[in-house]
DNA sequence: CTGTTATTCAATCGACTACTTGAATATATA
DNA sequence: TATATATTCAAGTAGTCGATTGAATAACAG
């Protein structure tokens, strides 16, 4: 029965988009992908892994219709199809977190205060800063932050936050985000500023799906 | 840094996922699974596996926290974890067809119909059942079909699809309905219908939308 | 208790995967 | 033109996956 091959042949399709989805370094490679185009050796660095092993990681992401290419002199920079992709990974998110233990486990014992942190949805961080109620802090790498942030956001590197301290309206409740719902440098953030008596809390989700949401952003170079 | 690991911990949790969606096969037992409770056997039938393995790619599912399993005497019956496991197929699905050119190829290649993976909206169906043009059909079960469907809606359970094939008129487009707009068994009625060389597409919505929407529907029975 | 049925476990084999290393291909710069 | 840089290709190794086969559980029927 050749319907019965279309049918297997059609899974076999799918299975690879399953099959590029497979390997933590690939998904961690997707997450910064996400964030905005990214070149080979930028991504190497970022996950940690050599640039060999990342270009092949990058092609089978390529060869899964989840990135493409785009040559620019010397450098390869790869972007997400689409913004579909981002729907993907977020729904394999939240299965992994509704359905697998393990990962309830790995993030009651590193975020112990998970619960306390109360996360704010975009759509209400957006009213606050339309009302100037909030400051919103981009704790991300400088060179992230360059490449696109939510607007109206400072920047303040993880490593330098105690030096703004000063320059934050004490009044102001302070709204940290970066890379995306797991990015642990939002957390840590919030955790250091309630130290240090500020009202603070964490946006719920990221850069990245701020930005698919098609709310604003700014970016300050091409990108 | 601690959270480095945390954070590849968590993605090689998100990789147990991916690589459950990473074979054909295991696909395909999924989507017989979406259609209902079934057990092993019946599976190993359906996806023409044999038993051992199609076990093994059970187990693979359920250590996934893709499926559950249940034990009623002999017999051990599979399941979906839930909505969202649906929700993340659906999307593999949507992420495939949409950057694979394999897919569209191979989608081209056997079906007639080239714009067919769309699924049609409801105002839409609407007028073109005023005009005539389209045999409505319901794939949920007869229970759920006496309990209210589409006005006009010809019922026929998925298992009975086959035997209805020559009742169905070959000049009219079929549009199938289930549950909702993630139900997988319009995806698969359409599916069939198109290997026997039909026209057909899915409704974009389901039963519960269309009638919420106040559209025209009809129950057989009390209710 | 014996035999049957439904499912899982265990062992095996060929094929594939992830990563490393070193070379090849472009592209820019001096 | 020669040289450095960014990326990809090719080959090799240890480990994992998919499917088959046959045995092991477990629940039921006679």
């Amino acid at each position: 029965m050749s319907s019965n091959n279309f049918k297997h042949d059609l899974f076999t399709q799918f299975a690879r988009v399953g099959k590029a989805l497979s390997n933590a370094n690939r998904l961690e490679l997707l997450e910064f992908i996400a964030q905005g185009e990214r070149t080979v050796d930028v991504l190497a660095t970022l996950a940690g892994l050599s640039i060999a092993n990342t270009s092949q990681h990058l092609q089978q992401l390529r060869q899964a219709g989840l990135v493409t290419a785009r040559k620019e002199g010397q450098f390869v920079s790869y972007r997400l199809t689409g913004d579909d992709v981002l729907i993907l990974l977020n729904s394999l998110r939240q299965v992994a977190e509704h359905h697998l233990a393990d990962v309830e486990r790995l993030v009651n014992t590193y975020l112990t205060v998970k619960d306390s942190l109360e996360p704010i949805p975009a759509n209400e961080l957006l009213q606050r800063v339309r009302d100037g109620l909030v400051t919103v802090m981009d704790v991300r790498p400088r060179e992230e932050y360059d490449a696109g942030h939510l607007t109206g956001a400072v920047n303040v590197p993880l490593a330098e936050l105690e030096k703004y301290l000063d320059q934050l309206a004490a009044d102001k409740e302070v709204v940290a985000y970066c890379r995306g719902p797991h990015c642990v440098l939002a957390f840590d953030a919030v955790a250091r500023l309630r130290e240090h008596g500020l009202k603070a809390r964490r946006l719920e989700t990221g850069y990245p799906e701020w930005k698919a949401a098609g709310l604003p952003v700014t970016s300050d170079s091409r990108d």
